[in-house]
DNA sequence: TTGAAAGCGGTACCAT
DNA sequence: ATGGTACCGCTTTCAA
């Protein structure tokens, strides 16, 4: 069933059963009912491709993330795909790993599809080498990333200042006495550094040294970042205070300092579903998902619509305090 | 930049350009390698749109879910998304919510994009009622059921024989002498009533009477879960041990416990990541996504070949023993 | 091995 | 308000 059968079963031309469907103004209103008509009788959907073929667009986004079965990329995918639904997009989802290789492919294999944007969730996309794959991409339509930052022509990064956020967590804890902080993170993205940067940054603002060994890299699991963390014990590095680059670490520390029966400040980061689960409830820095996913998918249809609109866009983090730490009424 | 530009540049008419972009072996080396030098030249990537119109397929798979922010769907979204690109789909994904007007418009929605099938996650897209718009669907494209049955033409379900994992379960809690057992739920969708019909098959199993007050539906939160529990022992109901349709209802349960010093058997469902967060971490029941997920993409790759595949597949859930509930040896 | 040309199913311009 | 038709960019059949 296609153009042609409903135009000959309704009697007009195909010009005018396309003007039916695209709701033109210019078509009688007898005509218009006596198409419609037909066009339900025959349940007669038009062909995607050969709109898009036309149009030059099937109003799909891409959308790259390199882990959805990971809370945090889940929840932003989530927004993301509603929102763009109720901008009349469908998602093209692609999960790339952190290979490099990986990452560049599939990118190319969302181009090929000719998806009108391309969304990049999470600095994982910022290659500290090499980012012509993205600059490429831009070449042929706008990158949105959510959370990251790359700074190219036709990219627009909507982000969350976390090394403020990791930063001002030092101060806090430093003000109620904690001076050795540990640190935890998993991986060197962009969005690692930021943090790594920012637990540096707090150091220095609060005058406090730098100590190699209580900035560790650890396996996103939880059952190994305990290990970690009861070994650092038991190799009697002391530290007074736990801060992590995620909630998943953090709920491994907590799992290490209730088997060695100690309680001390944990601060994760993402404010996840695990934050709630784990025992006690972690505080945790929400980076305003909820607020970023709205503001890239609107600085989307800015640009598609070619309005003006800014190429970066920063908001800053919020801590939830819940049970491993609570900011004092004097601090 | 298209194939008639590729074929003016390589001096060859646009047949054989197409001839060399689908490898067909009807081109002789020379051709060949000319046509692509300049194609790689030119960075020409093939318009999908205009070969999806021709081939009436740009391999794409439409994924229904309820909600991709659930870890469960989460996990289930990416093993399916990695499985169709290893056969080179892309995934079109399109959560809908537990609304069923939203999933009729959903699932029209990307049949109108012309998907090659549609795999629907979870048993929420099995209606009590009316499954006319999975009926209508699987007229147009195969429908692949993850994790739900649904028996129709042209549907195909692969699920975890849950009803008889809850039913077991029951019967090792009354094996230890737990004969009590508070049932927490959430939705009644095809898999929460599965559950429902598990947990009474196993108290007749074990012939203990089925307790109204012990059956109770909770709210799909942590928060709310732990205060409905909170309550039921302030109430004075008596349970000696817990059952959940879902983790997340479980870790709400145990911090019920925690706050009221109780210990007792908890038992969750789905081996989600939740069930390690907790603590302590929660004996959980596995339904098997990492293989139900293969064995629906095989069953989906099947068909698409026109080759003959069963029409369901039903797989026996795992208990995975963690903390909160252990098989003795003697059970 | 190669090319010409007829579709695929729409959109949109130009007439009427 | 309506119709005729060129065109979007590719695949594929048929001839040569």
């Amino acid at each position: 069933m296609n153009i042609y059968d409903i135009a000959e079963r309704s009697g007009v031309s195909i010009a005018t059963v396309s003007r039916v469907l695209n709701g033109s103004p210019n078509v009688s209103a007898v005509t218009r009912d006596k198409v419609m008509e037909i066009i339900r009788a025959e349940e007669y959907t038009p062909n995607a491709f050969a709109r898009g073929l036309n149009l030059n667009t099937m109003k799909i986004i891409g959308i790259l993330c390199t882990d959805i079965s990971d809370t945090f990329y889940a929840k932003a995918v989530s927004l993301v795909e509603g929102l763009l639904r109720q901008q009349g997009f469908d998602a093209l989802l692609c999960c790339t790993g952190n290979d490099l290789e990986n990452k560049k492919k599939y990118l190319e294999l969302l181009l090929a599809k000719r998806v009108d944007a391309v969304i990049l969730i999470g600095s994982a996309f910022k290659e500290n080498v090499d980012n012509s794959h993205i600059e490429n991409a831009a070449k042929q339509v706008p990158v949105i990333i959510i959370n990251g930052l790359v700074e190219l022509p036709n990219t627009y990064c909507v982000y969350c200042d976390e090394e403020a956020a990791v930063s001002d967590n030092v101060f806090l804890l430093q003000k109620q006495g904690y001076t050795n902080i540990l640190y935890l993170y998993d991986t060197l993205t962009y969005s690692g550094c930021s943090k790594i940067n920012g637990y540096k940054a707090g150091l220095r603002r609060c005058n406090l040294p730098f100590q190699e060994n209580l900035m560790v890299q650890v396996p996103k699991s939880i059952a190994e970042v305990k290990d970690c963390v009861v070994d650092l014990m038991e190799r009697k590095i002391k530290f007074d205070a736990i801060m992590t680059s995620e909630d998943l670490l953090a709920v491994g520390a907590l799992k290490a300092l209730e088997e060695k029966k100690q309680t001390m400040p944990v601060i994760g980061f993402n404010n996840s579903i695990l934050a709630q689960c784990s025992s006690p409830a972690l505080t945790t820095v929400d980076n305003m998902l909820d607020t970023l996913c709205p503001a890239a998918i609107n600085m989307l249809t800015g640009i598609l619509a070619k309005k003006s609109v800014p190429q970066k866009m920063v908001i800053s983090a919020k801590l939830v305090q819940q049970d491993t730490f609570q900011i004092t009424k004097e601090s």
